[in-house]
DNA sequence: CGATTGCTTGATACCTCTCAACCCAGGTGG
DNA sequence: CCACCTGGGTTGAGAGGTATCAAGCAATCG
């Protein structure tokens, strides 16, 4: 299972907007996955229909039938819901190797949208079924898929209900950094807003924690939209 | 599946606290689960372990290394996690015939604990995978069962990042209340505390909303576990 | 360049938390 | 039977953290 957060890849290959990639021609594509394999390896199917697209698209919305599931290959994915006033709340981003869209129901629950520029590759959620109903291996790693997504969404749920601004932004950091941060470069892909609206927090007072957290020397921002963590101990600490 | 939310049963047979049963006299025993038939009466093998719970007890620990799922006889379980200073946030609570304790590794992620004396089942795990081992069935079963948990939490993530002290209060009594809530008093099986630790809120917060939407006329407390819903209308509008 | 978008920072408002007192019901024991 | 104690709940006053409103800055893009 790979780590659901990441940086966005910088540059994408020029894919039209929608196309369909034969099974041979697929087996050429970089697959830059975050873990060499992984269970959707065994899962998915070899051909799948590639996307490219630019930043703040739609890919499916909240309430719309499920048609594909779909798999990052590069860029950088939110899925989000958004309350009648517009307020929004992300639940999760999805990076290179990810694989989103897989829904209990016959409707999606979420708005799944770029954050950057991505390409993806869907996959036909009746293909998958077909598949999945004479194998059972491949049953269980979708079961794991899906018990593995829950306990992100668990701790997502801690860090709403019961921490400050200053943990919510420390836990944010380091999970982007993945699970052994070094003293390379953090990106951050997505806008103040997007980080705003995955923690519970308003754009203002992430900024602010962000400059607090480098005033206090446990981070550097070298511009916005890269963060070099310098205290890793303390931001661990910080999360509580 | 069942709603996950529940009224406690208030009194509870005399059983001991942790008895064996046979299958000849577990299927004797009053299962009045939520809905007639679930998913789980088909997963979970016929016998178990009957274990009879005094209020605020712990089922399992986080962390700990996982034994068994636990059904709910009777009486109301909530699934916690804490911060290192104490901080705690109620995940979810668990009524009669909910399911608790499905988890995708080897420990349990959660604290589990009694909030109302109860009376659960325990199925080993070990039964529970040989069982599935053999049965696709039964695998999808669960499956549709983790993505249906996966969604509640989904929606407990936007009432924790998104939602005012009114509308967490409003959404929670709504829930409470279940699909189709009458005019039947709802009952309150937990403290002010747990609704707080649920809420991402304080139990004084948590107060005052509940005096608030009463002298508002949205509902009417008849002590302090008892809610009668007023005007659903309004509530509904008030969760946003 | 001028316009736009994203980000930072400041001043102030407001919602929720904290600390505290008080109430009430239930249980216990004299 | 009543005094007392305890745990849970309510309410008030004040503090504090985050939101809101607003201005200004830097980078990007026509």
């Amino acid at each position: 299972m790979s780590t659901q957060f990441a940086l966005a890849n910088a540059s994408v290959p020029p894919v039209a907007p929608v196309m369909f990639v034969p099974p041979s021609r697929l087996a050429r594509l970089p697959l830059p996955a975050a873990e060499p394999t992984d269970a959707w390896d065994r899962v998915l199917p070899a051909a799948g229909t590639v996307m490219s697209l630019p930043p703040d698209r739609e890919i499916y919305g909240e309430g719309e039938k499920v048609t594909s599931l779909f798999r990052v290959v590069s860029g950088v994915v939110r899925t989000c819901k958004f309350l009648s006033d517009g307020r929004r709340q992300i639940d999760a981003f999805y990076r290179v190797g990810d694989v989103f869209g897989y829904e209990a129901g016959a409707v999606y629950r979420m708005t799944a949208e770029s954050v950057s520029r991505c390409t993806l590759v869907a996959y036909r959620r009746s293909h998958i079924d077909l598949q999945a109903a004479g194998d059972e291996a491949l049953l269980q790693q979708i079961l794991a898929h899906a018990l593995t997504g829950i306990q992100r969404t668990q701790d997502h749920v801690v860090l709403l209900g019961r921490k400050s601004a200053l943990e919510k932004v420390a836990s944010f950091v380091l999970e982007l950094a993945g699970p052994r941060p070094g003293k390379r470069p953090v990106a951050l892909p997505m806008t103040r807003q997007d980080i705003a609206d995955y923690l519970g927090l308003t754009l203002e007072t992430v900024s602010r924690t962000f400059s607090q957290l480098e005033r206090d020397g446990l981070i550097q921002l070298s511009g916005a939209r890269q963060v070099i963590l310098k205290d890793i101990t303390a931001l661990h600490d910080m999360q509580s």
